[in-house]
DNA sequence: AGCTCATGTGAAGAGCTCTTACATGAGCCG
DNA sequence: CGGCTCATGTAAGAGCTCTTCACATGAGCT
């Protein structure tokens, strides 16, 4: 009974599920105060332990870094892959879809996009949080390939990898120069969505996509799921 | 002439230019551990002064640091400015230099551009900061001006602003995944110049420029060998 | 029941931030 | 030259954090 993690600090000597409740501690600090703002003891301090507890479930404060920004990136990566759903309706729609929920992560994780980009840790800090970023760029990686399987005849493309590279690169640009609106952030006469949006349709249309005339304003609303470029051919 | 900072320590009590010693010192520390791994005191030891000292010209270790971003945007701007010149030889050459300029300064100033971009400083924190920031993206948004006006006729196109703010998505994209070699940044099977070239050339191509692939070096030869994602795929 | 070891604690050293009281000397004024 | 004054420096200290110790606890196994 007394390991349950009561939350009126009726919990025994051992805490019972230490490491968790740190990483959600972090979480928290990161998302209020920035990944530079949170601190090893004030976790500890806010899962109710010492300021030594902790070392015994990560190495140091960059370790906890490390483990919260794999979690990110495996959230991250099931985010895409929903996002992506195989490609449905078409190849096109569901491009856009992803870089939708690109934004929306970084948005409503702030914490957790911190953690994967700005906490200034090195990719190859694990294996396992090389790896995870990997599969989550595979995604986006997955679908640029699609697409280029799509692009018209004729038209001169850089390989899939690239194309891949411009939509994360336009996409992480977005979100980390305007994507949170908390403060620290520049203003837009826009939202990020809409200008991410109009920039992915006039990459698209220099590939050789064909485009309705809408790409400076995003118009999802009434148009059914055929989208701006038609149903996708097989 | 004791004020003068002989090498060896001999220098009187006072420093007479700390806050030039200390932005320099700060920028050192910044590109060596980044800018989350600077410290106040740190600046203050390798100035040769007490820890106290630094605070008779910043307030705060933030307020050192947005000084150097401050600093940062405007040789920033300077840059880009060159970069820009003016359009010549032409807009379409004129606007491939500033990308160029742009991931240039991000690697042969990854201090500054630390500071500016990654350092978690509000851009609000100064009127001064805010307007150097500014004018350094004015110069962005004057070159997508002139390149709007080029756009043929028929091509839907969002406004100028718009166009800016996707150029400087894409480049700080780029800059701030791939950019900088110096570890904890990702592997890249090409060079960052290269990738955002070809994004360029993909967007601008989007707009409806005539963007064969060399069209950029201002050239005459229809040569089709390689362009800026290489030889062309299947 | 008794052992063992993962997990948590308190204390302590070292470093950083920032404040306060005091020291120095550069520039000015007569 | 002598003396003021004040910007600019210093030392010392309070209150943090980080990290490592030796030590305490108790969960789970035998």
């Amino acid at each position: 009974m007394s390991w349950h993690k009561d939350r009126r600090g009726e919990r025994g000597y051992h805490h019972g599920n230490l490491k968790e409740a740190l990483l959600q501690a972090a979480l928290g600090l990161i998302a209020e105060k920035g990944p530079a703002g949170f601190t090893f003891a004030d976790a500890a301090r806010t899962a109710g332990v010492s300021a030594a507890a902790p070392y015994r479930h990560f190495r140091d404060r960059d370790d906890l870094l490390a483990s919260i920004a794999q979690r990110g990136f495996e959230q991250f990566e099931a985010t895409l892959t929903a996002a992506w759903d195989d490609g449905r309706p078409d190849t096109v729609t569901a491009f856009e879809r992803i870089g939708k929920a690109y934004l929306n992560f970084a948005r409503t994780e702030p914490a957790f996009y911190s953690a994967m980009f700005e906490s200034g840790i090195p990719v190859d800090s694990s294996p396992e949080l090389a790896a995870a970023g990997e599969r989550a760029f595979a995604v986006i990686r997955a679908a640029a390939e699609r697409l280029a399987a799509l692009t018209p005849p004729g038209v001169t493309r850089p390989p899939a990898m690239m194309m891949a590279l411009h939509i994360w690169s336009l996409s992480h640009g977005v979100a980390s120069l305007f994507g949170r609106g908390d403060a620290a952030r520049r203003k837009l006469p826009m939202s990020p969505e809409d200008l991410l949006e109009a920039g992915a349709l006039i990459y698209l249309r220099g590939l050789g996509f064909p485009t309705d005339q809408n790409v400076h304003k995003s118009d999802t609303s009434t148009a059914p799921k055929s989208g701006p470029w038609g149903t996708a051919p097989k």
